[in-house]
RNA sequence: GGGCUUGUAGAUCAGGGGUAGAUCGUUACGUUCGCAACGUAAAGGCCGCGGGUUCAAAUCCCGCCGAGUCCA
């Protein structure tokens, strides 16, 4: 990247000179002429551990309020701190820097920014290290970006690069920082589709603080080059700075650990309860910790065979075995990783994320999961909810999640409630696979590990621990969980929609929509502006397209005495799409015409109420349930409308009926339905990322729609006030997944429908049972106890028939060779019964039956006492035989066998067929028997 | 959004086209001064729902519903 970019004035007149790192070959600034390494690590080690940077101490709040009021003393504005789930984004699920809060349309320059310049001091929330955290010393899952940035424009810069390292220095020297001890290192930056010339900040083999200077878009054209991309400049270039709050507060103290130094109190009581001695007073105790972190700051630790290796040189320097080291070492990894990952929870959850298996949500479970796996290895036995408090309790700055903490500890209860049964589960899937495979011999294979892992959320470690107790190996490499957890912040690419007849739009301007100022005017008058295949674009419409989870609207369009059924509208950025209904392939309307537009007012009205009625829902869900409550989607449609709701519980009965009360009350409370046009970032200020329920609208102005106590930013047709809602009838709740609940209703005259459509369901089912149908459920259970009884009565009759039945059939029984064979034909038995008389003719061992009936075309059993199987007789063959003549088959056991056919008229047929069949086997076998006695 | 697993007695699960089972729990009886333990017996099943294939489906196929889990 050009070397042009860092020759900066602030360098060249303070003294600094560039040089070239002796071992990484990186490029950097610094005040000490003799320095040859960039100061980075690996090139240096840490050495601020045990000699702090700063001339103080300060703890998290200090240190952010220290930096927040530097910058506003030099003209920043203090922005509060976004959420940690982003809300207002929908390529990425967490918030991961602070510049985050700015993309896409601040950054774009398509948004003014809400003040500029700005300073915040942002959570955020990687899990891309989340294998490092607590082993390296450094790694956080959750740390907060203290930033400043400048939106510049080229016809009004705020300020650059040379103000941004002047503000850097400044900052760094109040804090009494050894200038000499500095460096600047250049390192160009490029991700998201835009790059920039950036400087890192170095103290001691620390990173501070990273200064991007972001100015470059991809641009197939472009002509700077950097990894492979061509870039171009940009008309807004922007001050993207990140100083790492934590790594200030670390620096501050010198603590062995970044976590020491963030959270002593949570660190101390943790390894108390893990029963462990956390002796930071002990000088060869904190020796192995500050040694640790020094060797663990110059690699990466995901990885096993490099922890090994950290463990190795570690053991090694403070002499003691890998072994010993190891055993140290492990649980305190273990409390500082809990303590990491709880309070990562803490804003996850006090931000509204909802555990879940998908999206965000699948996150804080992979996070949650990997803390109850933790504690449960050190046997800290307490309810996570009571670290998680422990962090709030340290966060007063945050009172919001002490407000929220009382469903977070809700949350959190039902989590772990669900991580033990699965777990429970799992180490009785795993005893019953180990058996078996001890039964073999074998060790467990690695391909029913990972199925174990994958289908029963097994954890392979688990698998081995209970295995080993049931006496059998596994097979289990070091990389097993390599995959896992990496990258899963990145929302999935989407597709980028195919816009059909996209050139053909691409000349004519945005529709203008004039259902937004006239919303209840339905008939108008519109010039036409382009027409092809059955599409019509017209200059001004008054029909609703798609979008928003509504459906568009109908109607017709009018041209002289050609009248055209709309079927369909859609929205092409911006350029609004009508489809009519064309059988025989021309349209007689054309450019330049004037048409006269009418919209199907029944299907309007119906969509309207139930968009209106969907916000009304969100509200009273949100008053009945709690504020974690947000829409995860919606779709409206003419006889009913369904909302999808984050919740981590399933929606009670009872809690659906409060949500139906409340939402009619809201209705007849009859507020007016109000919908303005806000400047997005005034809108957010005022209202908060609530606005963005149905997702993320884009442009600079975004329009609100106040109903009852609900604001959203939404683009739908509505009902002028609540009370035109008409009645809102719930039909049902739905799990989607987990923590996503939806609900489905009607509104209006569909509300009315439903419910009539529910009485007569009632009413018809009470005639059947000639009751009224407030005696309906009494009287349905009691026959279907009644039902139940009979069951049982009906079959106990049917073995007291057959055991009579077998007294009589006995003595008809004809012999052959000396078995007694019985042959007959049981008119109207079904099969269940046949079975039972086979079963007890069964009981005489000698004993050969064959019993027909018509019951449902032909039944057919055969039984053979034991005795006669003895002598060759089959009731499986018997029965497959008989069943043939009568068209059909069977099969069965050689002592009990079933079959049946579909040709009554030849059941006597089929009964003599199987009288030959047994006579042929039992002489064969009695002349057998002759031929030996012979 | 995708993949995989799964639904049988109150609980945990076997069975995997041909008479629905085991263990625990429940109830009764026996043994006991009583309890636990033990012994004997019994009760308890729309085999998730709806279609299809078949003489026959808990079992095979399709759809739906529910539960679990891994990933994007």
């Amino acid at each position: 990247m050009l070397e042009d970019e860092y020759q900066l004035d602030f360098f060249n007149n303070n003294g600094f000179v560039r040089k070239q790192c002796q071992t990484c070959g990186t490029f950097f600034w610094t005040r000490d002429l003799d320095r040859n390494t960039c100061g980075d690590a690996p090139c240096d080690p840490y050495s601020f551990i045990g000699s702090p940077v700063f001339s103080r101490e300060f703890d998290i709040s200090q240190m952010r309020e220290y930096y927040l009021s530097f910058f506003e003393a030099r003209g920043h504005t203090r922005i509060k701190r976004y959420p940690v789930i982003a809300r207002w984004r929908n390529d990425i699920y967490l918030t991961i820097a602070s510049i985050a809060d700015f993309q896409p349309y601040v950054t774009s320059g398509l948004v003014p920014p809400p003040a500029n310049p700005l300073t915040i001091s942002q959570p955020c929330i990687r899990l891309n290290d989340l294998d490092s955290v607590g082993r390296s010393g450094r790694h956080l899952t959750n740390f907060e970006m203290m930033a400043h940035h400048a939106f510049n424009k080229r016809e009004h810069e705020i300020y650059w690069k040379e103000h941004t390292l002047e503000l850097c220095d400044e900052l760094l020297n109040s804090l009494k920082v050894d200038p000499f001890a500095v460096t600047y290192k250049e390192a160009p930056w490029a991700g998201g589709g835009n790059a920039g010339p950036c400087v890192e900040v170095i103290v001691n083999g620390l990173e501070l603080a990273t200064l991007v200077f972001m100015d470059l878009k991809t641009d197939k054209n472009g002509e700077i080059l950097i990894k492979g991309e061509t870039y171009s400049k940009m008309d807004n270039y922007i001050v993207d700075t990140g100083y790492g709050l934590e790594r200030f507060v670390w620096a501050s103290k010198g603590s062995p650990t970044i976590y020491d130094a963030l959270f002593p109190g949570i660190v101390h009581e943790l390894m108390g309860l893990a029963g462990l001695e956390h002796e930071l007073d002990n000088s060869e105790y904190a020796n192995i910790l500050a040694q640790n972190a020094r060797l663990a700051g110059l690699m990466d630790v995901s990885e096993k065979s490099n922890l090994l290796e950290l463990r190795k040189k570690v053991a090694s320097s403070i002499g003691m075995t890998v072994e010993k080291l190891s055993s140290i070492m492990e649980p305190v990894e273990k409390v500082y990783a809990i303590t990491d990952h709880t309070r990562c929870l803490t804003f996850m959850l006090g931000d509204g994320v909802i555990p879940s298996n998908v999206k965000a949500g699948y996150l804080a479970r992979l996070v949650l999961r990997r803390t109850l796996r933790m504690m449960n290895d050190l046997d800290i036995r307490i309810p996570l909810s009571e670290i998680v408090e422990m962090h709030i309790k340290h966060m007063p700055e945050y009172p919001e999640f002490r407000q929220n903490f009382a469903v977070i500890q809700d949350i959190l209860e039902s989590e772990e409630e669900k991580f033990n049964t699965t777990m429970e589960r799992g180490r009785r899937i795993i005893q019953k696979l180990a058996s078996h495979y001890k039964k073999e011999g074998e060790k467990i294979p690695l391909s029913q590990l990972t199925e174990l892992y994958d289908s029963h959320g097994i954890p392979p470690e688990m698998a081995k621990e209970v295995a080993s107790e049931i006496g059998v190996g596994v097979e289990l490499p070091d990389n097993f969980y390599s995959i896992v957890g990496e990258l899963h912040n990145r929302a999935e690419e989407k597709e980028t929609e195919v816009i059909p007849f996209a050139d053909r739009l691409k000349h004519l301007p945005k529709t203008k929509r004039s259902f937004y100022d006239e919303p209840t005017r339905l008939e108008f008058e519109a010039v036409v502006l382009d027409v092809f295949d059955n599409h019509i674009v017209l200059d001004s419409t008054f029909f609703y397209a798609e979008g928003g989870g509504q459906p568009s609207d109908t109607g017709t369009i009018t041209a002289g005495y050609a009248v055209y059924k709309v079927v369909d509208v859609q929205v092409y950025n911006g350029v609004i799409v009508h489809t009519v209904e064309n059988s025989d392939g021309h349209i007689e309307i054309s450019k330049g015409d004037i048409t006269t537009g009418k919209v199907d007012e029944e299907r309007r009205m119906a969509l309207a109420r139930h968009h209106t009625a969907t916000h009304i829902v969100n509200d009273a869900a949100r008053k009945v349930l709690g504020k974690h409550i947000w829409q995860a989607g919606a779709q409206k449609f003419e006889d009913r409308s369904r909302i999808d709701l984050s919740h981590y519980k399933h929606i009670s009965p009872d809690e659906l009926r409060q949500i139906e009360l409340l939402a009619n009350r809201i209705v007849m409370e009859n507020t007016r339905v109000v919908t303005e046009w806000m400047p997005r970032t005034e809108a957010e200020q005022m209202y908060g990322f609530r606005l963005y329920q149905g997702g993320v609208p884009p442009g600079e102005k975004i329009r609100i729609v106040k109903v009852g106590g609900d604001v959203e930013a939404c683009g739908g047709t509505h009902c002028l006030s609540t009370g035109l809602v008409g009645p809102i009838k719930m039909l049902k709740t739905e799990r989607i997944q987990d923590g996503v609940e939806r609900i489905e209703f009607s509104a209006g005259v569909a509300a009315v429908r439903a419910a009539q459509k529910m009485e007569s369901l009632l009413n018809d089912s009470a005639k059947i049972l000639s009751v009224p149908p407030e005696h309906l459920p009494t009287s349905v259970e009691r026959f279907f106890d009644e039902w139940k009884d009979l069951k049982k009565e009906n079959e106990r009759l049917k073995e007291e028939i057959a055991r009579t039945r077998v007294y009589r059939m006995l003595e008809d029984a004809f012999e052959i060779a000396d078995f007694k064979v019985i042959a007959e034909f049981i008119p109207g038995a079904d099969s269940l019964e046949l079975q039972k008389t086979a079963t007890e003719l069964l009981k005489h061992e000698e004993v050969v039956a064959l019993l027909v009936s018509d019951f449902e075309g032909v039944k057919v059993v055969t039984a053979a006492g034991a005795e006669a199987i003895k002598h060759g007789i089959n009731a499986g063959s018997l029965v497959r035989e008989i069943s043939k003549v009568v068209s059909g088959g069977g099969g069965g056991k050689p002592s009990l066998a079933m079959g049946g056919g579909t040709d009554p008229t030849r059941i006597q047929e089929s009964l003599a067929c199987g009288i030959e069949l047994v006579k042929e086997v039992l002489c064969k076998e009695t002349l057998q028997e002759a031929c030996k006695e012979a």
